[in-house]
DNA sequence: CGTATACTTGAATTGAGTCAATAAGTGTGG
DNA sequence: CCACACTTATTGACTCAATTCAAGTATACG
């Protein structure tokens, strides 16, 4: 007989788990409750701890660029990031944007497959790859929670895969407005207005289009009524009904 | 002290793995190199075996829908499946084709947040969601291959998106035809000529193209010389430098 | 052998891109 | 506080790659 204690709880595996007491930094982390960590509790954080390095860096700064050896992953704790690939002649596709809780450099390979920069001053807990691996023995309740969440990143990736390959620029945008919304209400804002900490260029960059088609399909946006402007990086979802169905393409 | 026995090799926790004596139906199945099983020694794979129904579908038909219920993960063994997602107005996008070893179902969400088809006769390992869960417990080698598997899937979904949000007709065809080698030999065919089980629409609907589109590319790249056409399903990559050189967008 | 299906080819259209200019912020130093 | 430079965003005119619409031609199948 097996004395190795309490079972894991079978079915909500996945499950983000509820807050608890934390740690050291992790005490005074905003993201505690949205990160990959959350499902630890408080001795197992203290594990966790040991092979943590808490890191910042400033807007513009790269965290590391594609091909690079994939020595650490990373955990977003306050910024926004900005993941992007690269074609040799500059043509620039930007992957995703990675909020406070998201993680990243989970490769495969021993090199990262893309690029990863701040876009607004952030904070990170860094792990050494090798040495988070080899905690998965000891705290199998961390790697389920990875796995769970390289599951909704792959979800993520083919909503965006649907976007890029079928959307009209007026569906993307609508389509990106809508997922910041949603991003937003789960780090605790309402999510309307949304703001856009990203420039247009890398929105462009982000829904396969160009900074003017962006521009001119924001502002035709709001001369359509369905948001509003307030400046040029916030957005008021005015009309949501109508941005779901332009979302969805069941407009006019 | 712990005393849980052998310690897993600490780096190569997401490699492979090599080919062991196998049980029972694995004996002789073709995708077992490939698939994520092939981390499991012959005793540990009689407890995933106790857990799998063998399973088989026809041209044409669907394994399950966007939407279901996502009870099942899948393992190919047999033939191609393709993934795919549609707009409320019919437009449809394929995220992946899928060949054996390749595995289906990883749903984070309780549904499945695509629809999968077999465009060939095929044959599948089905494991009860749950209970494969249940079993990484047991089997932890299982639980860090299915994250690397979707590590490689997350790499995979990357590209796609490059593909689809900067990429040329031209350059996406020979994406197409070069990825599609590169599984095939991964498979251990020699990957040229490459087979296309694939109607052009499903090739259109993965590339973010038109029927039409397709077809003209794949015309003007044979005038060119890059490819031969032995049949509407069987391509040569005659040139493969310059094939290359397309794919990078480095062409005149 | 005929009919359906899949694929190719052609001509016309269009949504988004390119090139070019203007406007609106943002920050700096006098 | 304003003038200047610099970056970022908007707007306009024109172009073009890919789509749409429309035949035509193979290919498979009962």
């Amino acid at each position: 007989m097996s004395t190795t204690g309490a079972k894991v709880p079978p079915s909500d595996i996945f499950a983000p788990g509820g807050h608890k007491p934390a740690l050291g930094p992790c005490a005074a982390c905003a993201a505690r409750q949205l990160a990959f960590c959350n499902v630890l509790e408080e001795d197992d954080l203290g594990q966790l701890l040991k092979i943590m390095t808490e890191t910042s860096a400033a807007a513009g700064q790269a965290i590391f660029y594609e091909g690079d050896e994939a020595s650490s992953v990373y955990n977003v704790t306050e910024g926004v990031v900005r993941v992007s690939k690269m074609l040799p002649d500059g043509r620039r596709q930007i992957t995703g944007f990675l909020f406070p809780g998201d993680f990243l450099g989970l490769a495969h390979d021993d090199v990262y497959a893309y690029t990863a920069e701040a876009i607004s001053p952030i904070r990170m807990c860094r792990f050494k790859r090798g040495k988070l691996l080899d905690l998965f023995d000891e705290l199998p309740h961390l790697e389920k929670r990875l796995l769970g969440m390289a599951a909704d990143e792959l979800a993520a990736a083919q909503d965006q895969i649907l976007l890029l390959g079928r959307k009209t620029a007026r569906e993307r945008v609508v389509s990106f407005f809508r997922l910041l919304a949603k991003q937003a209400r789960k780090r605790g804002d309402n999510g309307n207005p949304i703001s856009l900490p990203m420039s247009r260029a890398d929105i462009a960059d982000y829904l396969g289009l160009t900074i003017e088609t962006v521009s001119r399909t924001i502002t035709k946006l709001s001369k359509d009524g369905v948001i509003v402007l307030p400046s040029s990086n916030k957005v008021v979802l005015a009309d949501m009904d109508a941005l779901e169905a332009i979302e969805m393409g069941e407009e006019g």
